[in-house]
RNA sequence: GGUCCCAUAGCUCAGCUGGUUAGAGCAUCGUGUUGAUAACGCGAGGGUCGUUGGUUCGAGUCCAACUGGGACCA
């Protein structure tokens, strides 16, 4: 019977589905805005307007895409979209970083798999298609997640126009007379024959042989002593003695003479006692006591090698572990080397390329060739070590020490500590770091603690070793002549950089140094000479360092410095940084405005993640969730801190996901009869309750915009999530259903509300579209073509500034009060369903009785011919009730509920037509 | 070990310059509707604000230490 009116009623229609079915159908979105060009579209719309500039940090070119990426990536994303709806002009370059050990590592080990072994210059042409293969992938796996750039032209360090401004850059720090060359202790990887630069490596724990070792002091007497005398050290690296040229003490320790047995040992006084107890001491004495500063120059003898090692004073020498007294071997360690150079030591580092020991006349026969390095938790030399101290009787004790020890990253091996020839950027020179410290002020940090973090990273840093034992990289242009001679000049830098940009860096591994250097004017000093070209590669740092000098300078459409860098945390010691300093030291300021910072992904708990965990690549959760999931999800966060990820936290953004596109869907399908130009109604002209809702999204739009400003998508995704949820879903859908499907069609008061409607459609897609923007161009072109694509697109409309006119504060402090009100109404309601009176709230009758002179009651009086909408019930009755309290009763509708609205009515029509109908859809079919 | 960051309901977040019984959405449970229907409404339960001290008449909010987690560095 009733379903004969429901064919009368205005339901909502759209082909917008419900099902979003992401992973399947956003591809096509993809290809949509490619085959229109629609970035392309953005910059032209936007053409002549001011720029901001985010400069993209290039990702590592060596596989998958992660989750991390999409973090990233999306965020840029995200601030460039509402940028450009702010009317910026917002080019965006991706780019890609392609030199690197990791990239020659596999594909080294790819080729000896095969068993090969190219030429450099082949070996780099394979890591050049390793590289290639990866950015297709990641490129593809960008545009899936939505980003909109300009991939035409997307940057990569590979490229030989950015290799030459690798150089020019290089160029730069040469002229400035910042490069030099010395032997330093480096990291060293022994199975990648390379120095290692700190970011490449990791601590891991590590079982070493810690030993206590006694260095014999031959001039005992004038201490006092009769028994033999020595001073012990403790050491993890056994491998090391054989380099031992000096025994640290503190200067301001006490160090005590320990008689035990027929032997006097030297160990700081604090740490006697742990000493006794770790060699197992029975009896022993403290003969005698001495200051630090006492012992300088003493002279200890090395244990098996006749060489004196004497006892030298430095600060870094702690109790906290070991006797107080620190074997010092200047070339294997940072420490040692300061020491080492204080006391004019040779900078002594008996240890090859491959981690053997040479013959160089000081290394006993039993040690030469032996390896350092660990194999199956073995150390061949260290074995020869502890046997040789052993036999001349100076190991007192070895013991298994369990520490935490720099590794490979990429081979997982124990690095070394040793001194090498290196370039080095000289960082104190020219008052660069004062410079750099300077820089930093001028740049905005977000959240504002990366200014103190960047800060402390920049003035700790230690000269920056700019070479590296590798092919696949920039090749650093020194040439070296027969005695081994360095020579690096800024004008030959510059003119071999001109021959890159055309032919690439391959070029200096298919050519002999001649022809390197023809056509090149020389230096006076190079003249005559002949000249063999290194094979050292630059630090990678400086390649991604120089992308803004590659990228933005000197390109008409961007800008240096830029506006925003937006990177992980951790680049604060990485990009930020590189970047810092090439800016500083070749163009005098920092190459950026201001750095946006965000944290890592954790898991719900908090924990680290596996980076192995093959779950977490973007496509999994492309196909699984979605892109605008995964974005949604990212927006919901507070990305400056943490980031958490779980199927439990991906499933919660799923049900947010799922309420906006409702929303929208909603919108849309009950706008299907309405055309803007005909029916709408001037804001101010519209009911109050339509009225109050237009004042709701403007009040939101204002809020986001804020929040967006401020980078703060979390605070755009809470708002708009209880917008969705409560002002709209609970609230004013809810309440427009009855006018909306029960008014004739064109009744002013629907219009009125689809006008809202409109209103808020369009404003709150526009809000959502920069976080999700498939299903806000979905909607979108549903909203305006009706269909499922359209060529003007969202991403193409201005924000929805005009929102903020329409906030009337008057209209919704009183709203505020009718819908706390109506709270309490639905108690009562809720009341009479538990007790089985009532479905739904049309089925009750409300009466309230209230005191005339109170405010809350007058203004109940003054929007009574509106409450049975608002609280959604048939019957609302007002009582004055001079002197009591306001009080609400519901009761079970009486006389006939409408079939075709449902609403109760005392009385249902007695008309001529449609008798059984209430009079206000007798009404509405009349027009029909 | 050092520097920095974080810690509020199962989840994601609010809680401004310290001031009555700590909020929201989601999730959960109960329930209604079947004219947004793999949707929507209504109601309810759920937090000793990481711990311990301190400052204060009063602290989630300030200070210190500790615990846990994270980043970077040694």
């Amino acid at each position: 019977m009733s379903d004969n009116y429901k064919d009368t009623l205005n339901l909502p229609k759209t082909a917008f589905p419900m099902r979003a079915n992401l992973g399947k159908r956003e591809p096509s979105r993809v290809e949509h805005w490619e085959k229109i060009g629609l970035y392309q579209k953005l910059q032209d719309k936007n053409a002549g307007k001011p720029a901001f500039i985010l400069h993209d940090g290039p990702p590592f070119t060596n596989g998958e895409l992660h989750l991390g990426h999409a973090l990233n990536k999306t965020l840029k994303e995200i601030v460039l979209r509402y940028k450009a709806s702010q009317g910026f002009r917002t080019p965006y370059l991706p780019g890609w970083d392609c030199h690197g050990l990791p990239i020659e590592h596999k594909v080294t080990k790819e080729l000896q798999a095969e068993g090969k072994d190219l030429p450099t210059a082949e070996l780099r042409d394979k890591c050049d298609a390793f590289s290639e293969h990866w950015i297709d992938i990641q490129r593809s796996q960008f545009k899936r997640l939505g980003v909109l750039a300009d991939w035409e032209n997307e940057y990569k360090t590979k490229k030989p126009a950015y290799e030459a401004e690798i150089l020019r850059t290089l160029a730069s720090f040469v002229d400035q007379d910042l490069v030099y060359r010395s032997k330093k202790p480096v990291y060293w990887s022994i199975p990648c024959a390379t120095a290692l630069a700190e970011a490449e490596i990791e601590y891991k724990e590590h079982t070493s042989p810690s030993i206590w070792v006694a260095f014999d002091i031959p001039s005992k007497e004038q201490f006092g002593i009769e028994k033999p005398l020595s001073v012990v050290i403790w050491t993890t690296t056994p491998w090391t003695i054989p380099a031992n040229l000096a025994v640290a003490v503190h200067p301001r320790l006490t160090y005590a003479f320990l008689e035990a047995g027929d032997a006097v040992h030297l160990v700081a006084k604090d740490l006697a006692e742990q000493f006794a107890s770790d060699l197992g001491l029975e009896d022993w004495k403290i003969v005698k006591e001495i200051k630090g500063e006492e012992l300088e120059n003493v002279e200890s003898r090395h244990p098996f090698i006749d060489r004196a090692s004497p006892i030298v004073l430095a600060d870094y020498v702690t109790t906290e572990s070991g006797t107080g007294c620190v074997h010092t071997a200047p070339g294997h360690g940072q420490e040692d080397y300061m020491t080492g150079l204080k006391y004019g030591l040779d900078i002594y580092c008996p240890v090859n390329d491959e981690g053997k020991y040479d013959d160089d006349g000081q290394v006993p026969d039993f040690l030469v060739g032996e390896s350092v390095l660990e194999e199956k938790g073995w150390v061949p030399a260290n074995g020869k070590v502890l046997k040789a101290l052993a036999e001349s009787g100076a190991l007192l004790k070895k013991v298994n020490y369990k520490h935490s020890y720099p590794h490979c990253w990429r081979s997982k091996t124990p690095v070394i500590f040793r001194a090498v020839d290196q370039w080095f950027v000289a960082i104190d020179k020219e008052g660069k770091r004062a410079s750099a410290l300077e820089s930093i002020k001028d740049v905005k940090w977000i959240p504002d603690w990366g200014e103190k973090r960047i800060t402390a990273n920049v003035e700790a840093r230690p000269d920056w070793c700019i070479s590296r034992q590798r092919s696949w990289g920039v090749p650093i242009p020194a040439f070296y002549d027969d005695e081994g001679e360095a020579y690096m000049d800024a004008g030959v830098i510059k003119a071999i950089a001109d021959k890159v940009a055309t032919a690439g860096t391959n070029l200096w591994y298919t050519s002999t140094a001649e022809e390197l250097l023809e056509g090149i004017e020389l230096p006076e000093s190079w003249q005559g000479k002949t000249l063999k070209a290194g094979t050292d590669t630059l630090d990678v740092w400086i390649d991604s360092g120089t992308s803004h000098f590659a990228v933005l300078k000197d390109n008409d459409d961007l800008a240096w410095p830029c506006d925003l860098y937006l990177e992980g945390s951790d680049q604060h010691r990485g990009w930020f940084q590189s970047s810092l300093w090439t800016g500083v030291i070749r163009a005098g300021q920092a190459p950026y405005k201001s750095i946006l910072t965000h944290g890592f992904l954790v898991n719900e708990d908090g924990s680290k993640l596996s980076k192995s965990d093959g779950a977490m690549t973007l496509m999994h959760y492309m196909d699984k969730f979605g892109s605008d999931v995964v974005r949604l999800w990212i927006a919901s966060t507070d990305f400056r801190n943490d980031v958490g990820i779980s199927d439990n936290i991906l499933s919660g953004v799923g049900n947010a996901y799922r309420l906006f596109r409702n929303t929208l869907r909603f919108q849309i399908s009950n706008l299907f009869d309405f055309d803007y130009e005909k029916h709408a109604l001037p804001i101010d002209e519209l009911h109050e309750l339509d009225r109050w809702a237009v004042h709701k999204v403007g009040e939101l739009a204002a809020a986001t915009e804020k929040a967006y400003d401020n980078y703060e998508f979390h605070k755009v995704f809470q708002l708009c999530n209880q917008f969705a949820s409560v002002t709209l879903s609970s609230l004013y859908h809810d309440i427009l259903k009855d006018r909306l499907y029960t008014l004739a069609p064109d009744h002013s008061l629907r219009r009125s509300s689809q006008t809202a409607f409109y209103h808020i459609f369009k404003t709150f897609v526009r809000i959502l579209g920069p976080i999700m923007p498939f299903t806000a161009d979905e909607a979108w072109s549903y909203f305006t073509a009706g269909e499922d694509f359209t060529e003007d697109a969202l991403v193409l409309q201005d924000w929805p500034s005009e929102a903020k006119e329409w906030q009337d504060e008057n209209l919704a402090n009183d709203f505020i009060e009718l819908f706390a009100f109506r709270d309490k109404v639905n108690e009562k309601l809720e009341t009479l369903r538990s007790a089985g009176e009532i479905g739904r709230s049309l089925d009750a009758y409300v009466s309230i009785a209230g005191n005339p002179d109170a405010e809350d009651f007058q203004r109940l009086q003054r929007y009574e011919h509106a409450l049975e909408e608002l609280f959604i019930i048939s019957r609302i009755e007002l009582t004055d009730q001079s002197a009591s309290e306001l009080s609400v009763a519901a009761t079970k509708a009486t006389g006939g509920r409408c079939p075709r609205c449902w609403r109760w009515e005392p009385q249902l029509s007695n008309g001529t037509e449609n008798t059984e109908l209430c009079s206000r859809c007798a009404e509405a079919l009349k027009n029909a």
